[in-house]
DNA sequence: ATCGCGACTTGATCCATGTTACGATGGCGG
DNA sequence: CCGCCATCGTAACATGGATCAAGTCGCGAT
């Protein structure tokens, strides 16, 4: 497992609040957000977070099930996912992670992971301690409840998956996953997105949907077809999120984006 | 939407241990330490919430997406569902939750529910005010932590759900979810349970496993005839988990039952 | 260049599950 | 006691997606 590991003490010497954002963590702070209010002193408390920083070959594992973990990443570039495994030997993958995305606060709390968390692509993890991450929400209850947030808005993509799994056909499963994919990206990237590579191979995208990998084949075949997506040496790429949004009858709230802290 | 409400002012003049637990909102006391350790001071202090009682018909909606509620009901007795339908009018029941589980939490934190949650038996419900759940969480961290790993939890059992639906065939796919509801309900009555009456239809099934009613039906004389279960006048009962378990591949690390707090 | 290998592509065939249809059962209100 | 209506039971048929089996492409290593 090719891991390169280096300590940061990342201290700004306060040049204002643009570098909070633009800092290795920025991402991190504009995903929460997204979602939740902060004032600026809690975002430079974010920012000034030591960290270490760990970057992971594709298919490497970040944490394996069974494993009891006290650390806690968060994905400064490339993708990430949560799998499980059936004793037959079904695969399924169970969350797709992105830039800005914390990893695993679930493990601080839950003894044994039930699931593998690994890289999809090849990953730039920032990683925090227990303590020092204790030591910042203590006192600061809006990060506390920006993190539970976070958790809340990833158990709500699950259900929208397990109808997305359940109850719809093949090509408006493709069709939905790219239209959250966009989204997300979208919403991290802070800015219209209209080419985007899709980087999962057809396999991770099988096993993603509950699907087979020659069935994925066809049905990219289709959806390309109605124009909604190209290839590009063997990439499938977002064409027309349209005609994607219709044929997935693609709805976001489940993202639940924008939502300001109420109260 | 017949319900009738109560106010009680639910002050125990302390005798003791034992009577938290069997109070009122014992069951939901249980339920928390099933999974996190709790001080008897935290435990009487739960116990000691005052809240209203609410009790609810068969397929009565407690809570309907797009609407922001600000209430947290806990269920006494009965059972419920989270739902999700598709456009092209798919339902898909993505949580079941039993007596002692917390129903909504969630939408505290979040503007507005993104499925919604219904009765499936009749159904007793506490109902707290959010800001009782707020003051007696706030100065209690054991509490707050009991909380959020109820909500860990539940995530974890969604995942175990997508691979179910994603990656099971029919027959296993209903033995798992007997599996897991015979767990559950085994935990909180805290004592073996041979013969469990399951209270879904053969239709609330289908749209929980991602089947149609008519497959749910083939697929319950299968197992039948395995042993596993009975029909008792048009009601499934488990009879034998072993095979049960065996059929399923079942594992119930997912559920983290006895997950004593860390560190 | 050429080999090897992982990922993509495509066709043929199969089968688990969906669809449609209709009758049986049983609980409940009048 | 009757009739209604939701649910269950089951048979015949349809089909989306799985499986099996060959390729093909493109890239990195030799």
């Amino acid at each position: 497992m090719s891991q390169d590991v280096e300590q940061h003490s990342t201290h700004w010497v306060g040049d204002g609040q643009s570098s909070v954002l633009e800092g290795r963590l920025g991402i991190f702070v504009r995903k929460l957000l997204s979602h939740s209010r902060l004032s600026t002193d809690d975002q430079a408390a974010i920012a000034a977070l030591p960290f270490s920083l760990r970057s992971m070959e594709p298919n490497a594992y970040i944490l394996s099930e069974g494993e009891r973990a006290s650390i806690c990443p968060v994905i400064l570039s490339g993708f990430a996912y949560r799998q499980k495994t059936s004793a037959e030997g079904g695969r399924q993958i169970v969350a797709l992670k992105i830039p800005g995305d914390p990893l695993d606060f679930q493990s601080l709390y839950l003894q044994c992971a039930d699931h593998d968390l690994q890289a999809l692509t090849r990953v730039e993890l920032a990683i925090f301690s227990l303590k020092d991450l204790e030591k910042l929400v203590a006192p600061r209850p809006a990060l506390a409840r920006a993190v539970l947030i976070d958790i809340l808005i990833e158990a709500s993509i699950g259900r929208e998956w397990l109808l997305n799994i359940g109850r719809r056909n093949a090509l408006s499963r493709l069709a939905h996953l790219l239209c959250e994919l966009h989204c997300r990206v979208e919403q991290i990237a802070k800015k219209r997105i209209e080419a985007f590579e899709v980087p999962l191979t057809q396999e991770q995208l099988a096993d993603l949907l509950g699907l087979t990998p020659v069935h994925i084949n066809r049905t990219i075949k289709t959806l390309e077809e109605t124009g909604a997506v190209q290839r590009v040496n063997r990439r499938m790429q977002l064409g027309d999120v349209r005609t994607l949004r219709k044929i997935a009858e693609f709805s976001d709230i489940y993202l639940h984006q924008n939502e300001a802290s109420k109260g």
